[in-house]
DNA sequence: CGATCACATGGTAACGATTACATGCGACAT
DNA sequence: ATGTCGCATGTAATCGTTACCATGTGATCG
């Protein structure tokens, strides 16, 4: 591999001199520089990446932790983020975690090893140690969606408490009364506040949340599924169902068609986040919305404001409902 | 940052030892060994993986350049190569190219500045020079699903061409006789297998292929409205559609909603490349499955051998044909 | 008993860049 | 003419590791 040091000889001058090409410092005589620059083409040199990282103590990139990069959302999220921080400079390393606390540590500790300038992460249930460790390793770190409390890390997330209570007067409105819910992982941030906000807004029409109605979920398909098959084991199943992510609605539509039950008649459905394919699904499905890109990029901006030396705080945004045809027909429809 | 030499003063010995008892040389004796790793423990140490990637020359790390990957293909080919990878003790860093030739080159460059050990790259359309610089330079290097034609290089992917004469004769079989298609980029080499391939199939049932049947897609979504679009203006318009990828199968589904038709009764919709919505969308799609976690794997084996100093050759898996509902109803459909 | 050997450990030169400091040189002012 | 200044460039230290070579220390053996 051709080194800065080739180049130098190549065009005659000292190492020093291609650096300063090569990072443009303006004193730097003009036809010197077009001398090292042609030698730079000539030789097909391209700078090492882990030198100068080594040197500079910076390596202009960012570490993005996810939970499931199979699910659609973290997808989209993924992409905003790396749009994002190309625009400013920065390339993005990803750490697909598989809603998995060990693979989460792996994750984190190799982008820690790797010497990344800050970290993204939306935690997994469990596995906090390492990133405790960054934190207090004084790392630039800027949690996104999910976050662990106690922390004192800036967060960037969407609330979607209002929505989920526009969500449960739709289904109201609509004549459903038994209404389940099928929850994330019980300790990760998301899942607690969709079923809190649930609860609450059960409560604000009179209605209760038995605990059989409360399904135990992992924001994966087959736990939907799991989960949909415990609700229509029962005595009495709810004639509602709300799944806290893309995932697991899909494994609870899989779990309905093996029944060969309809939706919406047989049962409600409805599910947070939500995905191109949700319009051309058998129902549409009823959705809440996040707005995933600004929520990449706002993380990007706080978490690049904290590598820089900035400080940075916590941005909520709101998840907004978009009415479709699983929960039964009403009159104004948004697509 | 604490780094080998604060452990080694902190165990009262040379930072050589402190190296060898990281890499577990044999040539340290037990007291010592703990006596490192207990200094290690205390102090946080955590190594830098950049100074030893400049010592090493080798970073452990697997690039993979993809053409997009909010399309679920793509997503589950990361997956799986980062499975794979991380099985063998390689990191991946994905570069997503959205279907764009300059952010393609731009991917390749900063991953070759990072001195990845080797390239998994499944190329879009144009922009290859980057490429040819890395080929001609040595790096390891696999092609995945697609490739560029006339380089030495391994190319990993799976053969569709029986898969589409499946579906031709099904959409045959079924009454379909005016066939259409959505291609993708002209020069990419899936994009063409496809056409070619449904070509040869649609001959073989005394068909035609005329132009107008063949909409000009960029395996986006909305290329595959405008495509189907275009189709639907169409003095005769084709009774069936087939879309070379899953986002521009939803494009036409957007399209086709949109002028209130319906699948199959006013056109046959099928699409290259299956994903588990397609079971709940309305109809349930008709799709061609690739293998896409076996070829994750075989492409990252391909590669670390490539690495490694050993030899790899191509490999080529098959795709098949899961018949839905989306062509019309048939007897016998499978899942 | 001295030569040999294996083993544990230490010293130190790279790896490929950046950067503070030194140097040389022409221009300019006095 | 000479001192000063600024510009272009070179020299060398440094970042955190690894790996080669040297060294010291017992143990083993003829």
């Amino acid at each position: 591999m051709t080194s800065i040091k080739d180049v130098a000889f190549a065009a005659g001058v000292s190492v020093a001199t291609v650096s300063r090409v090569l990072n443009d410092h303006p004193a730097v005589r003009p036809d010197t520089r077009t001398r090292v620059l042609s030698a730079v083409t000539d030789l097909g040199y391209r700078p090492n990446a882990v030198a100068r990282s080594l040197r500079t103590h910076q390596t202009r990139t960012l570490g993005l932790v996810i939970s499931d990069v199979l699910n659609p959302f973290f997808t989209e999220l993924a992409r905003a983020v790396e749009d994002a921080a190309r625009g400013r400079g920065y390339s993005v390393v990803i750490g697909n975690a598989d809603e998995h606390a060990a693979l989460q540590e792996h994750h984190v500790r190799t982008l820690l090893e790797r010497r990344i300038d800050g970290l993204l992460v939306s935690p997994t249930d469990g596995g906090t140690s390492m990133i405790r460790d960054a934190v207090a390793a004084e790392t630039p770190m800027v949690f996104v969606d999910r976050w662990i409390p106690g922390l004192d890390v800036p967060v960037v997330h969407a609330d979607g408490r209002p929505a989920v209570h526009d969500l449960v007067a739709h289904l109201h409105s609509l004549g459903h009364r038994r209404l389940a819910i099928i929850g994330g992982p019980s300790e990760t941030t998301t899942g607690n506040e969709r079923v809190e906000a649930f609860r609450e807004a059960l409560e604000s029409h009179g209605l209760p949340l038995p605990r059989r109605y409360i399904g135990e979920g992992d924001f994966q398909t087959e736990s939907g599924r799991r989960a949909t098959a415990a609700f229509l084991d029962l005595a009495e199943p709810p004639d509602a169902v709300f799944a806290t992510d893309n995932l697991m609605a899909l494994g609870a539509m899989d779990e309905l068609r093996r029944r060969g039950l309809r939706v919406p008649q047989d049962m409600a459905l409805a599910a947070f986040d939500d995905i191109p394919w949700f319009l051309h699904t058998d129902p549409p499905i009823t959705a809440i919305a996040q707005p995933t890109a600004e929520l990449g990029h706002r993380a990007v901006g706080a978490l690049i404001d904290l590598v820089e030396g900035r400080t940075a705080s916590s941005v909520t945004l709101t998840a907004r409902l978009v009415t479709r045809r699983s929960c039964g027909e009403s009159e104004g429809s948004r697509s």
